[in-house]
DNA sequence: CCAAATAGTTACATAACATAACTATTTGTG
DNA sequence: CACAAATAGTTATGTTATGTAACTATTTGG
């Protein structure tokens, strides 16, 4: 039987044993399909994964700084800058200078924004529903649960560094 | 008491009650912190998340093809190109024509690749227990097997639609 | 025989992310 | 009180990941 033969792997064949240990591959694999559907339902709405993130945070807590945005959002902060200059832009929030502090921004969303956030966030649970159809609630539950205790372990050991 | 008294949210007050509702957000914040340390574990190997990942599948599936690998990475074929051309550059891999289907390569890892992989393998493996840390066996376990049924699940209603 | 499909590529655009360096302002210490 | 250090936000820039259109070469199927 020569090389040649043996050259090309059937599709049925292609292994990923090695990769299917690791926690950060079977996170990816999750997330690419969750995140370009999410890319889909939030288009409608004008609105990113990173945009529609900073105003669910910003209409939860109105009045928040731009650094405690960066850090909720664990992302630098220069690169939050053209975000809620986008949502600014918008008009779905405003950024209010401190009287007690001039270098910083109380953060809040407009009304217009309220509704936005409202009307994505019901977009995006049905979007999760409809990815998760097929999985019992058991399931479903334990899958938050876990992904939950993970997460919170992960960002509590990232303040400890620093 | 004036408005502006309240302008600004204590930090422990940020809220991410909506959000954490979501799974999307849940293995975001997850992934994050993995990516992070791990584009520093792997560094040493001047290696990344998605040239390790595309290492990994050629040492393991030797004579698969660009498209088995763009379709088990999960990423469209022209952003492989520049990926397996690295690898190649580096000697890691080699592209060879496949005799019964001039269209296409088999990608077989060099004994160099090979070796850099063992070693990217064992670095992501300690990576991983390191930040995994204070879990205890248990709940690491069913963190994977839940992990996996996710992936699995979300993979198999990719491989629906299309 | 040839249209349709496939494998791989080039070119390009957008978005996410990291870092350096800056201005304006506040804080804390000697 | 003066001022160095720190903080909040910004501009500029580079790198990486991702998506899409259009292309060439080759194979497939009617």
């Amino acid at each position: 039987m020569s090389t040649t033969k043996l050259a090309v792997v059937p599709p049925s064949r292609i292994s990923d044993e090695t990769l299917r240990n690791f926690l950060g591959y079977q996170l990816k694999r999750s997330f690419n399909v969750i995140q370009a559907d999410l890319a889909k339902t939030l288009k409608p709405f004008d609105l990113r994964m990173l945009t529609f993130t900073a105003l669910v945070f910003i209409v939860d807590n109105p009045g928040m700084s731009q650094s405690q945005l960066a850090d909720a959002m664990d992302i630098e902060r220069p690169n939050l800058v053209v975000i809620i200059d986008e949502l600014e832009q918008r008009e779905l929030i405003v950024r209010d200078r401190v009287k007690t502090d001039r270098r910083m921004y109380a953060l809040k969303a407009t009304l217009a924004g309220k509704r936005l956030c409202k009307k994505a966030v019901a977009a995006d649970k049905a979007h999760e529903a409809r990815l998760l159809a097929g999985i019992d609630k058991e399931t479903r539950k334990n899958l938050m649960s876990t992904l939950e205790v993970l997460s919170s372990h992960l960002q509590n050991r990232n303040e400890d560094l620093t």
